[in-house]
Order: structure tokens, then C-alpha cells, then sequence
DNA sequence: GCGCGAGGTCACAGTTCTGTGACACAGAAG
DNA sequence: CTTCTGTGTCACAGAACTGTGACCTCGCGC
């Protein structure tokens, strides 16, 4: 069961109350504040996983609150409201609200909508990208070929993330070259096929018959998936 | 005015119409289908950037087309759906929907909710991260500060990124060791602090005075943004 | 203030990385 | 086939990086 660190602000107890244990029986961990300003506070100070923000609260109101958070992370937020005009929801959502939520909600649907919202900020922020065997780490700035460590060079490592950041696409050498080693080198040099070389020596299962890294002769280097 | 390729798939013609018109008034580029195996095959060949998905469709259903597009891709999806019923909205959001919209809907609603979808995407996936002058590009691995380019060697990239994964937390010197050199060294080296040293005196304007990596002592160091 | 332990700083040697040039090789053009 | 151009391969020297240990400094408890 997935443990969100949440961030609950609603000035009414005893919806606060409500929605606080109803979230902590879905698995949640919750902290809850009546006001913007501790919310904030907490913000600041904590870094929850994902705030759920009541609309009308005495002082300064959701959206503000939303909109101030915002300046300070990117971290998801949803509004929750007793007021569902259309208005709303566009101010709301322009405020950079991640979704909307009307009053009343069942709680299974708005632990729904936490793990909706959650679960597209891991995948998108995934640091991994994989393209068959080939997983690149980008986080952890490591490279796997079946599971099995690569160890790449930092110019190695640009080099491939240059490739990879246009699959299917031909760069030529003078293009890497500004990109990856991004002085304006001497045109003719061995430079790119020797890096090129040097990271088929290590992912390519056959280096004469690359499957990831492919020359396109007169072109430059096209990176494309198996 | 922001350009997104929209999927939109929608039985009933009327209704397809309106809001393929609709959309497209706001800046969208919509391409519209009637069943769900249309709009899979499109899937596959176009990858759009965002599918609006009818759950009452004729064939499979929307709900069913919403699960097998997240088998080839995680791209975002929004059900779309007459029947607003708790059960319908969890279900929707577990078979992998970022957003459940019940009609009718506004057109306007419609579009602030595709944009924070979108939103969303784009600045979790976003390859660089910022701290006040201090800017992370992991696309392209390099640092900046107020703008000038500062190198980092491929260890100290690494300690600084691991740093910034977790920002506002204490990160000991074991777990650093661990994660950063992936051996376990022994504890008592002053190889985490060198690397603190030296990335200090590239990033810290007062490297005596560290406004982005902290001390603690006893503990071992912290990132956090000015 | 004193002493202690934690962290800062530094220089250096061993290691790794990297750009270069020479040459081999392959594919296209004639 | 011959030639020509573009790419693959390799070894090497210079440059950069990194871990280490010694020593210095700072903050804290006494």
C-alpha cells in the first residue's frame, strides 16, 4: 500500500476531521491545518508529497495558497471546493492547480484522484529510459545492458544522451560535436567516431553490427531502438 | 498559445463535433475517431500527445482502449463520460486515466484540464531544475550559475544531483557513500567532504558561507534552495 | 578558556579519460 | 577493377580526475 505524505487544509473540523481519517484508512499519511498560512509553513518546512487545499479559508484563500506554493515547488496540488462553477475550476486550474475536486466527494474517489495525480508525477519523472536491454539511469547517471552495469565515460554518457534525446533522428558530426563537446572543433577529426566507437565497444552485443547506434554514411549517427 | 496534439475519441457525431470544433478554437490540433480500435491504431502510428476518451463507446469500451494504451504508452489520458457515479470514477482512474470529466462539459473546463494535465507532463519530465541562479540541466549535464556555465566533474555532478533529489533532507555520509560511489567504504574517509569541498567552491558564491549545500553536524549534509 | 571530535582544506600520486594522427577498411562512383 | 571518400580501429601522450592522509579550523560541552 502506497504512503503519501499529505498535506489536508480545511478550515471546517468537521470535514477536516472527516477527510483526515477517511485518507489515513486508505494507507495515507496526513497531516491536516485550518488555515493558508500554516499550510505554507509547512510546505516550506516539510515538503509534503501532494497537498489537498480547501478553496474558502479565512485569510488568504486556496487559490492564493496555490498560487504561492507554486512560486515555491512544483509539487502536486488538489483544490477541493463546495463551489463548482465553470469559472472556478479554469481560476482554480489556472492557478496551477493539478485538479479539482467539488464537495462533497466520496473519499475512495479522492484517494482515486491523489493516485492519478501521483501516479503520472512517478512516471513522468521517471529517470529511466529503456529502450530494449539498454536502460539509461539518468538519475543515477548509470547505463544497464540486461541488467548487467555499463560503465560509460562522462563523454561517452553525453554523447549517448545527445543520440538518445532524437531516436530515430541523424545528427551529424559537426551538430555532436557543438552539442556534446560544445567548442567549434576541426570539422575533420576521428573525435565522434571515437566516442561513437568507444559506447558500441560497451552496449553493442555485436559493435560491427550496431542495433542501437547506427551511421548513416555522408549523414552522421541515427539512434534507433531495436 | 499553446499547440497539443489531441486524440478524441467520441460515438456519438454531435457531441464529437462540438468539441472538436470546440478545441480547436483554443489552439488545439485534434484529430477525432468514433471507436476505440481506431483510435488504438492511431495510437500506435501518431502518438498524440493527450487522449479525450468517451467511456460509452461501441466495440470496446473506453475504459477498456484507456488500459491498452497504457500497455504502449504512457501518454496522458482523460475519460470522458456521461455517467458521473463514484464507482465509474475510480474505476476510470485505476485503469490508468489521468483525469475523469463527466458531460456535459464546458468547453473551456474541457481545455483547463487538458492544459493542467499537460502541465503537469512537462514540468515533471523537465530536464532541468532550478534553484534560485543555481540551474541543473540533466539533459545535457551541465550546471549553470547566474548564468555562467560551471563544470562539475563526473563525481561531483553525481554527489550534487543526489543531493538535489532529496532537497531539505539530511543525507549521512554512509548513505552518500552508498549512493554517489555505490562501495562501501569505509566511514571514516574524508572523501564525501572533499567532493562537498570542491563542488562548493564551484557553486557557493562564499564557499564559507554555502547558501545551497548545508552542514549538519553529526549528521552530514544538506541541499537546500536560498 | 580548554579539550575533543567533527568537518574543512590541501597537495599529491596513481588512475582514468580524451583528443589526435596514422592507418585499415568499406562503399560508391567511374 | 581502380579510385576516392567516408568511417572504423588503435595506440599513445597529455590532461583531468580522484582517493588518501596529514594537518588545520570550528563548534560544542565542560
Amino acid at each position: 500500500m502506497r504512503v503519501a505524505g499529505i498535506l489536508l487544509v480545511e478550515d471546517d473540523p468537521s470535514v477536516r476531521t472527516g477527510l483526515e481519517l477517511a485518507l489515513t484508512r486508505q494507507g495515507h499519511s496526513v497531516t491536516a491545518y485550518a488555515t493558508g498560512e500554516e499550510a505554507l509553513d509547512h510546505v516550506r518546512a516539510r515538503r509534503p508529497e501532494i497537498v489537498i487545499l480547501d478553496v474558502m479559508l479565512p485569510g488568504i484563500d486556496g487559490v492564493e495558497v496555490c498560487r504561492r506554493i507554486r512560486r515555491l515547488d512544483s509539487l502536486p496540488i488538489i483544490l477541493l471546493t463546495a463551489r463548482g462553477d465553470d469559472l472556478d475550476i479554469v481560476v482554480g486550474l489556472e492557478a496551477g492547480a493539478d485538479d479539482y475536486v467539488v464537495k462533497p466527494v466520496e473519499p475512495r474517489v479522492l484517494d482515486a484522484r491523489i493516485r492519478a495525480v501521483l501516479r503520472r508525477l512517478e512516471s513522468a519523472s521517471a529517470d529511466r529510459i529503456s529502450f530494449g536491454d539498454l536502460v539509461i539511469d539518468r538519475g543515477a547517471l548509470k547505463v544497464t545492458l540486461a541488467n548487467r552495469e555499463i560503465h560509460l565515460t562522462p563523454t561517452e554518457l553525453r554523447l549517448l544522451l545527445e543520440l538518445v534525446r532524437h531516436p530515430g533522428q541523424v545528427l551529424n558530426r559537426r551538430y555532436l560535436l557543438r552539442a556534446v563537446w560544445d567548442h567549434n572543433h576541426v570539422a575533420d577529426s576521428r573525435l565522434v567516431d571515437a566516442c561513437v566507437q568507444r559506447i558500441r565497444a560497451k552496449i553493442e552485443p555485436v559493435p560491427a553490427e550496431p542495433v542501437f547506434i547506427h551511421t548513416v554514411r555522408g549523414f552522421g549517427y541515427r539512434f534507433s531502438p531495436p
